[in-house]
DNA sequence: ATCCTAGCTTGGACATTGTCCAAGTCAAGA
DNA sequence: TCTTGACTTGGACAATGTCCAAGCTAGGAT
């Protein structure tokens, strides 16, 4: 993930130790963290960051398409870092995990003009749920 | 949705007056709202509503099967009145107002059995996200 | 190398959304 | 009409996210 913090330079971003470490967490764990969970791992590496830095960096990788965020339950969004992958999202109903997929055919063929009611559609996001192997268990 | 105190009633249920304003205002209303804009709705009809009540019978009718949360946007959820009728929503990146769509085909089919990693899976909800003719226009 | 300054970070207050509980109330069967 | 267990209430609390004034700093300018 240096890409991305060279891309991220060229972008005028400024560089700095916090947003680094927010950025390394992300690359390091290729699974669905909350804010709160990349901040206690931001936490480890740099013990001084603060919340509202680490919020602020999320939605700033958000708004530039670094980093995708994943709304699946009403709680805590999550944050996807592959952004730059098209997939799709399988969660667990009993725990929560998320795990990505990747289904066949494009979705927004399935909406034909008349569904669309004058919409400009940008995209679509599939949210397959169901039971992990663990927690289907009896 | 008379029809759904009677289904509610054979299922046992103790037919209060806060449960009924609660079942008008989401038969009244084929919108989308959140639990506190139902609670505002609610207060209008049966002043004392309170709000513990209001999200206590939104998790009965989702937890029956009869009303669908939807979580677009990992700010408040929505409640849908629509449950027994098989849709999928088309969200405007710019107001947020959402849309009932029916698209075509099966969403499942498009997932193999080598993308669902041991997963029992239930179901799958589509969220469409574009511009609304409002929201489009420059 | 040093200075400047816009942009970044911080801590904490606050807002929103949702959950929980003990005490009181009431629908509906006996 | 009585009884009782289910329901409701208000408020405290929890989880998540936003905002702001004050201080700090990365990186260009000198």
């Amino acid at each position: 993930m240096s890409d991305l913090l060279e891309r991220l330079r060229t972008r005028g971003w400024r560089l700095t130790s916090q947003r680094r470490v927010v950025a390394e967490v992300l690359d390091g764990e290729h699974v669905h963290l909350t804010a709160d969970e990349v901040h206690a791992r931001a936490v480890e590496r740099l013990p001084e960051i603060s919340r509202a830095t680490v919020y602020n960096t999320l939605g700033e990788l958000v708004g530039l398409g670094e980093v995708l965020e994943v709304a699946t339950d009403g709680r805590a969004k999550r944050y996807d870092p592959n952004a730059h992958h098209a997939h799709q999202h399988l969660v667990c109903s009993g725990c929560g995990a998320i795990r990505d997929v990747h289904p066949q055919g494009d979705p927004l063929a399935a909406l034909p003009a008349t569904e669309r009611f004058g919409f400009v559609i940008s995209g679509a996001e599939i949210t397959y749920r169901g039971l992990c192997p663990d927690c289907a268990r009896p």
